[in-house]
DNA sequence: TTGGTTAGTTCAATTAATTTACTAATTCAG
DNA sequence: CTGAATTAGTAAATTAATTGAACTAACCAA
């Protein structure tokens, strides 16, 4: 997917050494199992330096030896995993509802999982309560003894791309805020690297990094809840999370669906999130801006108005997506957010929009796989747990 | 712009090399006139690093040395510049109506300029053509006696991603033409690399790496012109042009502006190049579809109906640009095609949407500049001609 | 002229990957 | 059961890149 890589940046031996790690360690976590011998021949690495690479993330604890592995003729390899006992990573998602914490071993499996039902009140607050729930939790016996590699932290709107600032979450009111500044101001006591992201931005790296099986070869992730946002991983041998200059990359929920459209609180007209979103589907059910949207929509399910206020808003879905997939040509879509659980009354007309409105040449290519998470709970605070160990095995 | 780094791929002691050859050349071509120590410092490699890597690329006639740069106190330091005589870059834009090609030097001076006003007819009789062009245009003597470093073929069309293959260029009737391979069957005498890419993905290329001074973290390039397309380059230390998976990223005439609008070729409703494109606008100025536009419109230019309909297209300019914008939040944009040569009367109304609806954090943040090129003939040639250097580079 | 400062080179030292030769473990043929 | 063939992995010497320290070079100012 990426081509004229131009590196204006110079690296020296220890870089080499981190490269080569990292790279030994994705291929561990791409194919669980693989051999030194697989390794090297996928890697272009030569079997002495596999060796040497392997043995040292043995030593550290990354990785263990499993069972032998026929190959048919000739000596079997030994299997190798990544070691889910002696490591942690954390990941807090401050949802404009919930807090939600999640402790993660190497492999993804969540140790831990924690929702705090409390909505966000002001920055200093809501991260007193996440330090004293961090310092608790940590000492549970699921992750007691197991070296920490840090903790990162996901917000409801864009992050500054060079400094770990939130710079605008308007549905929990705050603004410029250098939250993990603010946390550790609160009191944590935690180790390791210390990441800020936009919550979609780390889902969808989460969705990649924990992919099961090699991983796509890029991804986005569409984030549908009280406004909509996504997130996109692109490049197969250096992945990245591109976040625009101003860390705003993603934030599809203000492109123009409508032109001269409904008024949208960004000032605009016609925004995607006039059409759909959490408070555009409250607005169009005549619902509170609190109530319980999946409840409410549970109760007049038999309603033929909400059908076709969900039918709209999925299609709406459906163009954003379409929109998306034009600009973005990802290898892959997920579509996650509080949205999903109103269920296929919303995704079945999105995804009927986007499948009878491609293009020749969407249509002829290969099936695009879109991914639907119907409880995407911790699907943010994963990610950012991901983006904490892509960080700390540069540190190693 | 890009966090989250996380390299899946491996390297030796040679791409470190490489790495670090590239990292000084990058540095040069952005500050002309560094010095050693200039470089030593922006790159963090040790003086000793920067000598050799500099010494190797005098001897090989990338670089050359100028004058002595004070420095206030202390011994005044060598300036260095890339050498502008030794090589060549060729670069060759297959448009709709046009082959234009370019030969340039390291630093992006444009040695010969050559506009083909024949349109394409087959691959195979464009291709012939445009070999023999090259290879009369080598003999002469503004490039004569420098090396070639290689070609860039751009296409209006997407280009696959993994393969050199033009898949479809509807606005000239081709697909699925492996035009390098044609070239070479045409009886193309040239060393060096060969590359094909989409056309504007290769004008965002260049205007990135042949940018005055240091250049912006991310670019958007607009291609408006029979079609509408984009590029975008992105990644500060390691600019990528990311292609999507299907080589259709930035493919944008085709987002929906107007769900259930006016019947686009591609088989949807309301794309944005049935409002805004050159078939678009000849369309709704009832021109025949082979009718110079730029001719037409000039004039007409004082009919009330011109006007509106440019300004119409114009608005629609103004939406997908501001859409491109909330989706990709780039530190540039430029805008370049034929369309352009229609002046203020599509550019203005396209600019004033675009500054009227920005929302609340793009008009906090800092303005993004906006680059028009009127004419833009030469700029996806010398595009394709910058991704030869770059990936040059990588060969030295 | 001398001391201070910055630029650039030289060369031995360091470090990471490689090469080559080796050992180890398995299958298969006889 | 034995030995050849095959693949996996290790060990030690080698190669190739960056580094560090010591050096020379060029300039300024007092």
């Amino acid at each position: 997917m990426v081509s004229a890589f131009s590196p204006q940046s110079a690296g020296d031996l220890n870089f080499l050494k981190t490269l080569n790690r990292s790279a030994v360690i994705s291929h561990v976590r791409r194919y669980p199992g693989a051999t030194r011998a697989d390794i090297a021949s996928r890697t272009q690495l030569t079997k002495a330096t596999v060796g040497s690479v392997v043995q040292g993330l043995l030593d550290q604890g990354w990785l263990c030896e499993g069972e032998l592995q026929p190959r048919g003729e000739g000596r079997p390899g030994r299997a190798l995993y990544l070691d889910d006992t002696h490591h942690v990573l954390w990941g807090a998602d401050i949802g404009v509802k919930s807090l939600r914490l999640v402790a993660c071993s190497l492999t993804g499996q969540h140790l831990i999982e924690h929702h705090d039902a409390e909505a966000p009140t002001t920055p200093e607050a809501t991260m007193k309560r996440l330090a004293e729930l961090l310092n608790q939790l940590q000492q549970r016996p699921e992750v007691a003894g197991r070296e920490i590699l840090g903790l990162g932290v996901t917000a409801p709107g864009p992050v500054s791309p060079l400094i770990p600032v939130l710079r605008l979450a308007p549905n929990i009111r705050w603004s410029d805020v250098a939250l993990l500044d603010v946390l550790d101001e609160a009191g944590l006591t935690m180790p390791g690297v210390r990441l800020l992201d936009n919550e979609a931005n780390a889902a969808a790296f989460g969705e990649f990094y924990f992919h099961a099986g090699t991983p796509p070869e890029s991804l986005v992730y569409i984030s549908a809840g009280t406004g909509i946002g996504s997130g996109l991983v692109t490049g197969d041998e250096y992945p990245l999370v591109p976040r625009g200059v101003q860390g705003l990359l993603g934030e599809i929920g203000h492109t123009v669906l409508q032109p001269g459209g409904l008024y949208c609180h960004c000032g605009n007209r016609g925004c995607a999130e006039t059409l759909v979103s959490g408070w555009a589907i409250r607005a169009a059910l005549g619902l509170d801006e609190n109530a319980d949207l999946e409840k409410e929509v549970g109760l007049k399910s038999h309603e033929p108005g909400v059908q076709h206020v969900l039918a709209r808003a999925g299609e709406a879905l459906g163009v954003l997506m379409l929109n998306l997939h034009h600009t973005l040509n990802p290898a892959t879509m997920v579509l996650g957010g509080s949205l999903l659980r109103l269920g296929e009354a919303l995704t079945q007309p999105a995804l009927a929009y986007f499948e009878a409105h491609q293009n020749d040449l969407l249509r002829e290519s290969q099936h695009i796989p879109i991914k639907l998470i119907e409880d995407s709970t911790y699907t943010a605070a994963r990610g950012a747990a991901a983006q904490v160990m892509a960080k700390a095995v540069l540190d190693v």
